[in-house]
DNA sequence: CGCATTTGACCGGCGC
DNA sequence: GCGCCGGTCAAATGCG
């Protein structure tokens, strides 16, 4: 039986990944050359259809050199009034030719502004260059994904093909889309499976094709990738009375069980916001505090987000980013941690000792007790290796249909604020919906204002 | 009647 | 090999 579970989802988000990074690299390049900085918050929060999320992704970037190059544009037409002004009708650009009754001031300032505008147009050059590097950066990862989505068709097992295709013919009643299955990926866990092929909720992965196992055995360094980034596991600690807080997904419990060393039963959720949608999380009470909520997430949406989930996917993600940018090991994923974190904190911590890779995010207290937390949760800049859209995708939908809404807010999702925002609603506010709301709302207008600035959104989001 | 939840059974992994 | 445990399934049950 294949006991993964949510596994097999996160390599749906693979196909997201080179988006994700994409968008990352805008934000990345935003962060770190100072031109891009002036680019309004706004402008992260660029949407559109899924299908052209390239185009919205060059769209976005257009936008941020746009409007970058605003404020210059505005300059270089009063500029050229200006100039026009004290030039007279001599026509010529260069100040030192003009004589025709300009005073040394009037001179002086034309100079200063002739300066200015070739800073500018300077300026402007290197901010074509910057679209143009994060441009072909993309398609280097596009490149670089469609030979991964290439090598991972090329290592599907025929048999857990045939398997799947029992299933489906046995009326399984399975509602996940064939499509869906037949491009799971091979790993080492469902690949043992014998029982219960339906678990196997692949992401929609696209452009799969042809079988050819004798290429597997050169794959074994991404197969221990994927296995990582799909058993990574996000949990949420929280203060809450109510059987299970509200993220702003629809969730299906379908089992319950009682935990060793806990009194309290753990329950059993899946999502069920799409048909298929391979996410599933467990709840559970703090043996320790029985108000604490213990919520665990793990595998992809393939499906957009509500607001109000995608600012817990925010915060989850830039958990799991942190965990495991750089390096898909779980031992690795410490040290980036310690490295990170020189400060240790309960707020956010690593477990290596866990089956899988997991980031806890104890929310239960507020982060001015300890203001390390939002960026804790931020990836570093740097840590944007090829492993990285990955690992992004781990946690944000796979479907391209996605990529819009989830790109849209994939400049924010690495941005501290956003983690602050929501992390602050939700430690201060036990209504967890009217919370989350509150943070994207915070988000969403460009509000980077600190944890407690949030917690007025929180309050704000209550009525 | 349809859908969600409950709950016992089942399975695979893992440690001894 | 055996037993424990986590995770999931699916029939039974509850509810609107």
């Amino acid at each position: 039986m294949d006991t993964s579970g949510g596994g097999p989802a996160v390599l749906t988000l693979d196909t997201s990944a080179p988006l994700f990074l994409a968008s990352s690299l805008a934000v990345a390049a935003g962060r770190g050359r100072g031109v891009l900085n002036r680019k309004p918050p706004s402008t992260s929060l660029t949407s559109g259809s899924e299908m052209d999320f390239f185009a919205n992704e060059k769209k976005t970037t257009t936008a941020t050199t746009a409007s970058v190059d605003h404020p210059l544009k505005v300059k270089k037409e009063d500029l050229t009034i200006q100039t026009d002004l004290h030039l007279g009708n001599t026509g010529s650009s260069d100040a030192s030719m003009v004589d025709d009754g300009m005073s040394k001031e009037d001179r002086n300032e034309l100079v200063a502004i002739q300066a200015e505008l070739a800073r500018m147009n300077e300026e402007n050059e290197k901010l074509r260059g910057i679209l143009s590097q994060v441009s072909n950066d993309y398609k280097a990862l596009q490149l670089h994904l469609a030979t991964l989505m290439q090598q991972r068709s090329n290592n599907y097992s025929p048999r857990k093909e045939a398997m799947k295709e029992k299933t489906i013919n046995d009326g399984g009643g399975e509602l996940v889309p064939r499509q869906f299955m037949d491009l799971a990926p091979v790993n080492s866990r469902s690949s043992s499976s014998t029982a219960s092929p339906d678990r196997s909720f692949s992401p929609p992965e696209v452009g799969s094709v042809g079988l050819d196992p004798s290429k597997a055995s050169s794959y074994g360094d991404q197969q221990a990738q994927e296995a990582t980034l799909r058993k990574t596991r996000v949990s949420v600690r929280a203060r809450s009375e109510a059987p299970m807080i509200t993220d702003g997904c629809q969730w299906r419990k379908y089992g319950q069980k009682m935990a060793k060393g806990n009194p309290c039963p753990r329950a059993y959720y899946r999502c069920t916001m799409a048909a298929g949608c391979p996410v599933r999380k467990q709840v559970q009470r703090c043996a320790d505090d029985r108000s604490v909520l213990i919520t665990t997430y793990e595998g992809t949406h393939n499906h957009p987000l509500p607001p109000a989930a995608m600012a817990m996917a925010s915060t989850t993600s830039s958990a799991v980013s942190m965990l495991l940018s750089g390096s898909t090991s779980s031992a690795d994923g410490m040290m980036l941690a310690r490295n990170l974190l020189p400060c240790s904190s309960n707020m956010a911590t690593i477990s290596a000792s866990a089956p899988f890779p997991t980031v806890t995010l104890d929310l239960t207290q507020p982060p001015s007790a300890n203001p390390l937390l939002q960026y804790q949760l931020r990836p570093p800049a740097v840590a944007f290796p090829s492993v990285a859209p990955a690992t992004f995708a781990s946690v944000f939908g796979g479907q391209m249909q996605c990529y819009n809404n989830q790109s849209t807010f994939s400049g924010l999702q690495v941005s501290p604020e956003t983690v602050t925002a929501a992390t602050a609603a939700i430690t201060k506010d036990p209504n967890f919906t009217a919370a989350l709301t509150a943070a994207v709302r915070s988000i969403i207008s460009g509000n980077n204002q600190a944890a407690g600035d949030g917690g007025d959104d929180v309050n704000a989001g209550q009525k």
